[in-house]
DNA sequence: TTGACATGCCTAAAAGCTTTAGGTATAAAT
DNA sequence: ATTTATACCTAAAGCTTTTAGGCATGTCAA
């Protein structure tokens, strides 16, 4: 394998799971396997996020009181349905902040004219 | 210190210094330290990123073939220009499509209304 | 002239997040 | 009966940024 064909990891990825698990939570109370599909569904298929990332993002949302969690047995199966607390609100309020500045930061930087 | 006050550093920014680096070196010439401040400028005080995380960025880059370095001494100090190849802009032109494609994924799932 | 600060380069360890790559179990479909 | 989809979980690997230094020169004020 050549060296220019090295895995490039840098993905705009950082902190996006978090951002729209909390998003999606703020709508309607869901599941983690739903939460895994319905994030690719409404970003369009643009992203998609394994589940080895999801539940244990889960896990400290909820630990952190951002979440919190409903057992329900559907069709055998158990489901663990994950809804947002008040802190939940105010972290995503926090995180779409977040999203915003470094988003409009890059922007500004990609569309910037240096003063000759 | 409460739990709640734990670090959380999904920040965004991953991929973000090397999107830059590229981008302003694709406009012209510039030293390590002169990027450092300049990303920070550029993005209107919004970005600022650690010099350990922009000169190993610019070794790696420099070794992919990306862009090239030429020395410079100025006032008894030495600088390192850098400036973009021609494989730097192909690959700036990738990075600029995939954060576009990450960010419209986000804005999407950030606006999505489920179909009831 | 000495002390502080900015310039200019560098690196290693720590911290953080996502991917990869599994494992377990039940229901549905072929 | 076997495969596929559902539904949960975890640990190790892989990448990237932060933190926290180190080294050396020039400038400016005290």
């Amino acid at each position: 394998m050549a060296k220019s064909d090295k895995k490039r990891g840098a993905s705009f990825l950082n902190g996006v799971p978090n951002l729209l698990i909390l998003k999606l939570l703020s709508r309607r109370e869901m599941y983690g396997y739903e939460l895994v599909r319905s994030i690719q569904q409404a970003s369009g298929e643009a992203l998609v996020f394994a589940e080895g990332c999801i539940y244990p993002l889960l896990h400290v949302l909820e630990e952190e009181g951002c979440i919190s969690s409903r057992e329900q047995a559907i069709n055998g199966r158990t489901r663990l349905y994950y809804l947002l607390t008040g802190k939940g609100e105010q972290r995503l309020a926090e995180m779409e902040r977040e999203w915003d500045r470094v988003r409009q930061g890059v922007v500004q930087a990609l569309n910037w004219e240096p003063v000759s």
